[in-house]
DNA sequence: GCTGGGTGGTGAATCGTTCCATTCTGGCAG
DNA sequence: CTGCCAGAATGGAACGATTCACCACCCAGC
């Protein structure tokens, strides 16, 4: 019970081979009646395509690899779902590996599907993967570059303006009448963390009455943000900002539980903080459970999906044509304003 | 610049093909000198296996595909680590298809996989495939069913006892004291939702003293949790439940924030609702938000990696021997106490 | 009746690896 | 010195779809 192959077929619909090829991938070349008894002849058979035959003769795949640093990570989902979508658009298939911040595992599936002659690989890379990547191209492996942007002109990348998305929060918090700012968030050694704190700066730099404070967190987790959260309640309130700007919104719903606690089990309901009465809070990502929140979260949005399917379209792009100029795309975030940080 | 084959690593090592295969594959059969001028070359050469030669003479690829139904739930997210690290084992890799409870995609995915000619699948099915798996096993594509009993024992399954889970649920409600329970979910069309409430139906059947009530919802969501906690908040104090079954955790979560947003806003401090203290609340998945939550929750925590680990041990026992017997594996859920049912 | 052009169809070569039957080599026993 | 053997290496036939140079046929035009 051998799968029938396209010599089977051809046999059947008293063609040849070639013919049964032509009907598959030139319709317009065959007259219609030996098409219609090849496609009679492959439903009667069953008969599928094998895909390794045919990528073996075109030299690569239609598949592109994506690797992303977490899997888990809401904004990689919806990246990979905009790159899957018009991925299939183009008849690809997208190949997700997931690195968790590894470097032996970046370099696994690097090798995969380097193996896999994928027509092409879209990354966000941890370490340092342009010479890897440069082996790639010379084997005609298109890359782009996902979420950093590009080491000048060597590759293209598409990327959200962190910077930007700092001082759009920061702004926003000074536009509805706050004035003494924390940002918390970290490690700095995370870029997006560092620009989103550099936004910030700017945004307070351009505001002479206002001040801008540093919490410095060791992750971005919920129980580092209530961590944060259980410090600012310690302090006298007069000590304390009017308005928070955390990393991303894990940490700004940790702050959000650390200050509702401290109100619900309230010894004297002094000890308590209002969203966003007594301080706003703003985070980052706009995840799906940012507008669950107890307070909904006022966010800032990345366009998570186009950011996909646009170096998914470039990626193609460079596949077909090595020599295409190399292009940096930045995506600027968008303010989404909730009720954490509704002027009083 | 054309990638170097097989064939330029054996010109240059001044061997044949045959022992460059050799080396690649067999290594013992190869002097050590032989093998260490191959070595060489391929290192020299940057030489690459190709994937697609390899498979169209293997007759299936090293690959192994999986349909999901959402991979957004950290539910999947975890089966899916969990194969892959398994599957890495044996030198597979794992395709991830999302099919998003849309029978279209999941054909497409399956017509993929097939044409790719993967080792074997690994499905959460939606609709009915049994006839669509049964024809790729002709073509000596094994499958098992994930999350779901197998149609008796045409094929392997690994699933979790969802009946087990709810009695679990509610036997702790019980032992902690509660005796007026809820069941807040739905829809009940969905196998898990109402396998969870018939085990919360035994468990109050064993308890004589016990009442079970039901809170119908039309999904699984944060919103519709907050829709049924407003719902329950209405009704005078009285008339409550002392504790909640919860579907799944998203729906907890729901109440938990209706209940305590109750409690802050408090126009008078008995609308609030007091967890555990009122209400205790136990929710289903164990997801990582659940121990993150305002009152950390109690939930009955599933296998999910483990489930997926299992899957692929079984799914690559029957792409080595078809023959093989069709196992129906079932995972028991484990309670997971936190602050949400402690006893008061 | 012959030529030229166009259409529809053919079949062999090809992609790069694996695998197996065959050949080669050197050592050792008789 | 010959014969034998085991281990090492070889060469070539697959695998299955694609592609391309080529052919057969038909009709129009002279």
């Amino acid at each position: 019970m051998v799968p029938p192959g396209i010599r089977d077929v051809a046999a059947r619909a008293e063609v040849s081979v070639g013919t049964v090829s032509n009907v598959l991938n030139r319709p317009t070349k065959v007259s219609p009646a030996a098409t219609e008894r090849v496609l009679a002849a492959i439903e009667e058979l069953g008969f599928v395509r094998n895909d390794a035959a045919r990528q073996l003769r075109a030299g690569h795949s239609s598949a592109i690899g994506l690797i992303v640093l977490d899997a888990r990570n809401p904004f990689f989902t919806d990246v990979a779902r905009g790159a899957e979508d018009q991925a299939s658009v183009s008849g690809f298939s997208v190949l997700m590996g997931n690195t968790d911040d590894n470097p032996d595992r970046e370099a696994g599936y690097l090798d995969l599907f380097e193996q896999q002659r994928v027509a092409g690989v879209l990354i966000s890379p941890i370490g340092d993967v342009t010479a890897r990547l440069q082996r790639l191209r010379d084997r005609g492996i298109a890359a782009v570059l996902v979420d950093r942007s590009g080491d000048a002109t060597t590759f293209s990348s598409v990327s959200v303006d962190d910077v930007a998305g700092g001082r759009l929060a920061v702004d926003h918090l000074i536009d509805s009448g706050r004035r003494r700012i924390a940002f918390v968030g970290g490690p700095f050694a995370i870029r997006q963390v560092d620009e989103r704190y550099s936004g910030a700066e700017q945004s307070v730099a351009g505001h002479p009455d206002t001040t801008l404070e540093t919490v410095r967190l060791s992750g971005l987790t919920v129980l580092e943000g209530r961590r944060a959260g259980a410090q600012i309640l310690a302090r006298p309130a007069a000590d304390r900002p009017d308005a928070i700007f955390a990393a991303n919104d894990l940490i700004a719903m940790g702050l959000l539980q650390a200050f509702m606690m401290a109100g619900a089990t309230g010894i004297s309901s002094a000890t308590g903080i209002s969203v966003p009465d007594d301080i706003a809070i703003i985070g980052y990502d706009d995840i799906d459970f940012a507008s669950a929140a107890v307070v909904p979260l006022s966010s800032i949005r990345q366009p998570s999906s186009t950011i996909g399917q646009t170096a998914v379209t470039i990626l193609l792009e460079e596949a077909d044509d090595a020599d295409l100029p190399h292009r940096q795309v930045v995506f600027q975030p968008e303010l989404v304003v909730r009720q954490s940080t509704r002027s009083e």
